[in-house]
RNA sequence: CGCGGGGUAGAGCAGUCUGGAAGCUCGUCGGGCUCAUAACCCGGAGGUCACAGGUUCAAAUCCUGUCCCCGCUACCA
């Protein structure tokens, strides 16, 4: 086969706070598919992916784990590895930014610019939040507040280093409007020029005192290297470069990386702050940076304390890995998010790969060993309703590799499939099972049959990508090997004569809908479990190690949703049973409920407590709807001061249970006869 | 007026740059077929292409305005 050059391809290193969810595993299939797609197409491909382990955020999750930060990163990095293997991913190395190679050279890097003068000394003046230990830009502030706390910050100086990034961004701008192709999609590259590099790049802090958990600056020790810098020179320190010249022949021969697949939310560190690293460094910049959409859970974001997180493992435990790579490449559009949901999974797997693939390769291999007990060959009986066929199989190749050249890998499956569909529409149009009745048709039947064994093998070659293991079944179904790309041009390559598999096993069995969905409910509400108990341990863990329990969760928001829900639980005194005496709770049924017009939040109610009609105004219209409301007893202190809500008149309120999240439930008494006005003690 | 993306059949999407009969997959309804995993093939129904104006012989596509959704808005990876 020809060589077509070096294709140096990598994922983002994952970072080791926790297990990747489907959404980031997406991220090493696609870069699979294409890698494997790129050596099958003639390339010579070096593929890296790797973990991203240091930070302050892995300090403080290895003691919610109760381990150090380095027993903490073997474990989740090993994890890591264990997805990024089950999914089946042909990678060349997998780096870990704790690998010594890549230490000894961050250190080198970092030493080298600072001693060319693009990194100084300097303080960096911001804004602080005490109670979080963090600062914050003007434009994260919540009300002049702390976002995550609510606290007062101040200004606060601290020593660090800096990189002069300003020194750079003309020639990167320079550099984007010349290479169009460099940021995919397009429309990443305009939030980049606008929000940062036209209005003025500020330098960047690349240094940080406040944590440990990171790469030593070798000549100033209290400092350690900013997380970015050590992550993203992974794309260089993996395949041997070296910061004092002496780089290795592989990072010769590979670097510039053909593209960096990345996540949309890291675009940035890649199109602006890797780039100008590389040019102090004074190496090329990477061809193309890829920031791929990511997968929504019925449309919205995995979140764990939702207990809506859809893992690898689970899937492939479920459907299998050829089902799973094909579904997250197949749903993930170029430029938007894609859905990924339990029924959609099942939806695609019955759909494609039972139906037009599974099916297709049955029925095909059944007749010839019906028919022919098995021989597959070419009785050159062709007639004209073959062209069309044959042109649709001779084709695909071109189509797909349009696609593949623009990364349009979902694009690239719809196509292979469909010639798919095209062969079973083929099989109708024959109808070998007319033929199969008289005598005289035998060599024409046996002519389709060959047309169809060549086609599916035609289109799984270029599938075998995307779904290895399948292709492979597949070929050994049909007892050939899979075709070189080069051959896919040309029709007639399947061996006449060759003796097919007599008893060929079920490729995707079809899947109960009902049951399959049971079956992930199960594994939802497993994690769920998991979650909770996982955050008792860990606010146990923080508490020992005399931290708060603020930098629990797994973003921002949640850990923001965290801190109130423990603000509500733990701040409050012990009262007596005498000042509990002063409340009263009393069940009311609720007659009637409008929403408040003014307000996006508010319920207003009518309820019934006794002989008594109230209205009560509750901050609960996101969770229930007026029409939720009606007819439902609930619990209500009645003795609370009236209040105006959005001008609307309040007298009482209904008491609500909220999780970490804010979703509301309401309380409602366990037997429903109750009448309404009962005491609640 | 911070920047950008999006709103197309019940669901998920393409089409918009370069204006010229509204398309694909799933679902649904009807028909065909029986080799096959109740699979396969054909056909139908279902859309005022967010809304309002404008340009044009012609607008999902170009222009203007409005509404809604989403992402980004720099030192948390």
């Amino acid at each position: 086969m020809q060589n077509k050059g070096k294709y140096y391809i990598t994922t983002a290193i994952a970072y080791t706070s926790g297990k990747p969810h489907i959404g980031n595993t997406y991220e090493i299939v696609l870069a699979d598919c294409i890698a494997r797609y790129k050596r099958a197409d003639g390339y010579d491909v070096h593929f890296q992916t790797g973990s991203d382990e240091h930070g302050q955020k892995i300090e403080t999750r290895a003691i919610e784990e109760g381990m150090s930060p380095g027993e903490f990163v073997d474990v989740t990095a090993g994890e890591i590895k264990r997805i990024w293997d089950l999914m089946n991913t042909s990678y060349d190395r997998f780096i870990r930014t704790t690998d010594e190679d890549h230490v000894t050279q961050i250190q080198k890097i970092f030493r080298k610019l600072y001693d060319q003068g693009d990194i100084y000394k300097d303080s960096y003046d911001g804004l602080y939040c005490t109670e979080c230990e963090s600062f914050y830009t003007k434009s994260q502030l919540v009300d002049d507040k702390c976002p995550v706390c609510g606290g007062a910050v101040h200004n606060e100086k601290e020593e660090a280093y800096f990189f002069k990034m300003s020194k750079y961004a003309p020639r990167l701008i320079e550099y984007i409007n010349e290479h169009p192709e460099f940021i995919q999609p397009v429309s990443r590259k305009n939030e980049m020029m606008n929000n940062f590099l036209l209005p003025g790049l500020q330098d960047l802090c690349v240094s940080r005192t406040s944590f440990k958990w990171g790469i030593p600056v070798d000549f100033d020790p209290n400092h350690v290297v900013y997380v970015w810098l050590d992550a993203l020179c992974n794309y260089i320190t993996g395949i041997g470069y070296d910061a004092e010249g002496n780089s290795s022949d592989l990072y010769k021969k590979l670097w510039p990386a053909d593209l960096h697949l990345i996540g949309k939310d890291i675009i940035r560190f890649h199109t602006i702050y890797w780039p100008i690293f590389l040019m102090a460094l004074g190496e090329p910049l990477p061809k193309q940076i890829f920031g791929h959409p990511w997968l929504l859970q019925g449309g919205e974001k995995m979140s764990k304390s939702k207990g809506n997180v859809i893992y690898a493992d689970d899937l492939v435990d479920l459907f299998g890995v050829d089902a799973v790579r094909y579904f997250v490449v197949h749903e993930m559009p170029y430029e938007n998010d894609g859905v990924i949901t339990w029924e959609l999974m099942v939806e695609r797997i019955n759909s494609d790969l039972a139906n037009t693939l599974g099916n297709l390769v049955k029925r095909t291999i059944s007749m010839s060993n019906k028919y022919f007990d098995g021989v597959v060959a070419d009785r050159g009986a062709a007639e004209p309703v073959d062209d069309e066929l044959k042109a649709v199989c001779t084709g695909a190749y071109k189509e797909v590799e349009e696609d593949v050249a623009e990364l349009r890998m979902a694009d690239a499956l719809t196509e292979i499939f469909t010639v798919y569909k095209r062969l079973n529409k083929y099989i109708d149009e024959t109808e070998p099972w007319v033929l199969a009745r008289d005598e005289a048709k035998s060599d024409r039947l046996a002519t389709v049959l060959y047309n169809l064994s060549e086609g599916i093998m035609m289109a799984t070659s270029l599938l075998a990508p995307f779904m290895p293991e399948t292709a492979d079944r597949i070929s050994e179904q049909l007892c050939t090997g899979l075709y070189d790309f080069e051959t896919l041009g040309e029709f007639g390559q399947f061996v006449s004569g060759t003796k097919v598999d007599p008893d060929p096993a079920i490729l995707f069995a079809r899947l109960d809908m009902k049951e399959t969905l049971e079956k992930a409910d199960k594994i939802q509400t497993r994690q769920k479990e998991e979650f909770t108990a996982h955050q008792i341990k860990a606010a146990k863990n923080l508490a020992a190690a005399g931290l708060s329990t603020d930098s629990i969760g797994d973003s921002k928001k949640d850990g923001k949703a965290d801190s109130e829900l423990d603000n509500n639980e733990n701040v409050k005194p012990e009262v007596t049973i005498d000042d509990f005496a002063k409340l009263e709770f009393k069940v009311g049924e609720i007659i009637a409920c409008e929403a408040v017009e003014k307000s996006k939040k508010l319920l207003c109610s009518q309820v019934k407590i006794g002989n008594d009609i109230r209205q009560i105004v509750s901050g609960i219209r996101k969770d229930y709807s007026p029409e939720q409301m009606v007819g439902r007893k609930v619990m209500v202190i009645t003795n609370l001061k009236p209040a105006t809500l959005a001008g609307v008149k309040s007298e009482g309120m209904i008491l609500c249970a909220e999780d970490a999240d804010g979703k509301l439930s309401l309380l409602t008494p366990d037997n429903s006869d109750i009448p309404s006005g009962s005491m609640i003690r």
